[in-house]
DNA sequence: ATCAACCTTTCAGAAACCTTTCAACAGCTC
DNA sequence: GAGCTGTTGAAAGGTTTCTGAAAGGTTGAT
């Protein structure tokens, strides 16, 4: 699960980091707005921290402006305002949750937790598909209550895959997201995962679907 | 239990290390802001000792700063004054439990142990899980009755294993949390301990079972 | 038929982990 | 102090598992 922070105080940013590193999530942050906008293109992120209450950089424009470009991603307002106005104004502007500082460390991953079940899982902290059920927390799948053993490949094609249920995901994407550091994988490598999983989770009532040219899709099998 | 003690007055410290290291913590001492901000940047602990009552160190802003970092650590302040406005200022700020000076050194550990059971480790002061027992405040660990000779770094393992029972403990967190003073260990030194800890508890009903690039996790020994 | 997209198998190298061995060291006893 | 005992972690080598390139087969569209 790949955050953003978007957060200039370097303190505040760097106990944020650490924390929610610790509890698994891949951290990136960004201090200024030219960093989000290359960090946006250059990669994808699962959703956004964004601190409003900047001295230098005006969060509602840099909130305006990632709408603008119709990107699915959740992003999750934290501020040091909380007049009313500023809030409904964040709603508006397309913010998915909001946060007021000071807050609680517990708050705010509980808010994480539960934008990512909003936008990805319906309302479990797992997401469940057939026989499988993944846990978002603990990065682990179970199959009928089983551990399902995944190497760290598997497991996060998985994950993106199943955070996507239903929905086409091209190949290109998952090369990116796969990808430890910068370089994306090839698209054989993407093959033959994809391969490797199908035969792990086939016992499992969910099947992988190729949509030849655009990429695959995760979906419970059907009695066909 | 990895401690840190912010405290500038030499002498004061330099005693309350020493009875806390024979009372088996492991204590680090930082005698300024800027010690105290490397340190937490380079290092985890369980909790802060932070005296308020310092002539050359603004107590209440290094309190501040450490919580906006959210770093999820329980902080005990001690402080010369006994006065109600400081001891809700210091709660407001973020403070996890307070004591005043003069205080028994007993009351400090009552306070301390207090504190890593509210925190950490549910209600008891033991922690129990398949056959074994692990008594926090006495630092040791119980197999059935019989007290298990483990050496001090087996037994440190073990602590950090048990209080995260079920979860996974990564390898760098583990290197991190062991070492003495500043060094973690090397990774190798990790998977030596966790060797030998296997073997002093694989008969106790415990396993410690080895997440591929995650780290480790103790758990019941699974009835396979 | 032809071609691109995709599937599948194989395999060597890499990475992570396990285990043993051993030297350095600390604490203890006599 | 000398000798003993237990602890510690570096070193080295072994084992297992993961990873992705290579190569050739299959499928579907036109």
């Amino acid at each position: 699960m790949k955050l953003l922070l978007i957060e200039d105080d370097a303190i505040l940013a760097d106990g944020l980091m650490h924390t929610l590193r610790n509890s698994g999530y891949k951290m990136t942050c960004a201090g200024s707005g030219k960093a989000v906008e290359q960090l946006l293109l250059a990669q994808d992120f699962d959703l956004i921290l964004l601190d409003l209450g900047l001295p230098d950089m005006d969060g509602l424009t840099l909130l305006r402006s990632i709408r603008r470009r119709k990107l699915p991603i959740p992003i999750l307002i934290l501020t040091a305002r909380d007049g009313i106005n500023d809030r409904i104004e964040g709603i508006e502007q397309g913010a998915d949750d909001y946060l007021s500082k000071p807050f609680e460390l517990r708050e705010l991953e509980a808010r994480i937790q539960g934008l990512i079940r909003r936008c990805y899982g319906g309302f479990a902290s797992t997401i469940a598909l057939g026989g499988l059920v993944l846990d978002t927390q603990q990065h682990q799948v179970l199959a009928e209550g089983q551990i399902l053993p995944l190497s760290a490949r598997e497991l996060g094609l998985l994950e993106i895959l199943l955070l996507q249920a239903g929905k086409v995901v091209s190949k290109d994407r998952l090369a990116q997201r796969l990808a430890q550091d910068d370089e994306a994988l090839s698209d054989n490598a993407i093959e033959i995962y994809v391969h490797r999983l199908r035969k792990r989770i086939e016992s499992c009532g969910v099947s992988i679907r190729t949509v030849r040219g655009l990429g695959y899709l995760i979906e419970a099998a059907d009695a066909t």
